[in-house]
DNA sequence: TACTCTGTGTGAACAGTGTTCACCCGACCT
DNA sequence: AGGTCGGGTGAACACTGTTCACACAGAGTA
């Protein structure tokens, strides 16, 4: 009766259509194994539950955005850091705009129901993304365009959980070199955060594309030196 | 058995209640009804529906932190605007991570089954505390503090859109003052967002206050000019 | 061939969910 | 006393995630 062959990617698959037809809600292990032509016990030889659902579909949605931004690269000169982190960011947003129900469940309010297995899968896949983005960041202090900062002005704090940071992502900065990484991947991920919740659409109604892409650019210009020449 | 009048104010407060003990999810019709020592239908004698609660809950949070921020805004000095607008954010701040899970309800990802009713009185809570906001930032322009910018460098569908909001709140600015409002808001709620959802978590562990505060500090300092004395 | 073992899928069941329905009871008004 | 009506009840329907005993096909082996 399977119509599918039934893999763990064909359940990833049928639950990331289910998502976007109708939010995390819609993800429905009964409906699940229906559209794969079977009944919902079958699944339970393959997923431990609907949490673990969620798991691979999270996992699979955060390599897939990465996977995005490292094509966007592909396309960049590599001496332009500039321009490389322009178009990783932008990457970013158009994923998230194109995907606004995956991106909600990965970088969206947790869903309090659902906890992340500690070490799991997608903490996995949140560090290869970090590390991309992180990079470009090296990438940047390489070629001496990353407005930094002395470790001296930080608080001690901010600056052993950034040491701490760049030597688990393995990059070989400072914490105040590290610091411009984190504002440009907290900004960021505010500004497309808002953006894709619809936040500011009593604003600027269903389209904020010019307003966001504005503060995207800002963002970079917070974080680079202008060239040299 | 009633041993709560079963008022609206009631249904509300358990509601609360379940939301913040289990999240959304946990706000159950029955569960509600049950700690009201009644049975589940009697509650649709004063509601549609769980939408309708939910709605009923987002419009009194909502409504909440804009009471925060207007408490915040009493003790400040009416002709210090930069002070003015520091307490108000760091109130929403307060306010965000103190109720993490009613926060994420109203500025958080959208519940995709619900959909606020258009028009409503969420929308309406949403404008009373876009009002405060904005507000102070009158006071700002009025005080010669605010980082304008000239109407001609916008775009025009920006420009057309801050002027209706503007128009729209009762604000008397033109798109290159409101501007600065809007970028306040987005960022604000930007960084806010990201901490509570605990995006930073992997950087700064569960206290990512500092860098937070920091972020907050340097959004002020890109609104406002320094004082001229 | 016959027998077992393993992987895979099934139907029934349990305890939940939101919601609707017929019903009922007590208070109030005439 | 009789009628009306707001407010509460129990039963029911169609769902949900999950578990259980069971069945059936194929591989390996005596």
């Amino acid at each position: 009766m399977a119509t599918t062959p039934l893999t763990l990617d064909a359940l990833v698959a049928t639950s990331r259509t289910l998502l976007v037809e109708g939010g995390p809600d819609a993800i429905v292990v009964r409906e699940v194994a229906r559209r794969l032509g079977v009944t919902a016990p079958a699944l339970y030889r393959y997923v431990r539950g609907r949490d673990d659902l969620l798991t691979l579909l999270i996992t699979a949605c955060t390599d897939e955005v990465t996977a995005a931004c490292l094509d966007a690269l592909k396309a960049c000169p590599p001496d332009d850091v500039e321009g490389r982190i322009r178009a990783a960011t932008l990457a970013f947003r158009a994923w998230a705009l194109q995907h606004r129900p995956e991106f909600g469940l990965v970088y969206g309010t947790p869903l309090m129901h659902y906890a992340a297995p500690e070490g799991g899968p997608t903490v996995d896949a949140g560090q290869r993304f970090g590390g991309l983005f992180g990079s470009l960041f090296v990438e940047a202090l390489a070629a001496g365009r990353l407005r930094t900062v002395d470790d001296g002005v930080l608080s001690p704090g901010v600056r052993a959980s950034l040491a701490a940071t760049a030597s688990r992502l393995g990059l070989p900065m400072r914490p105040g070199e590290v610091r411009p990484f984190i504002v440009g991947w907290h900004r960021m991920l505010g500004i497309v955060s808002v953006e894709v919740a619809g936040h500011l659409r009593w604003v600027f109604g269903e389209d904020a594309s010019a307003f966001a892409e504005e503060q995207l650019e800002e963002l970079l210009a917070d974080l680079l030196v202008p060239v040299a020449s």
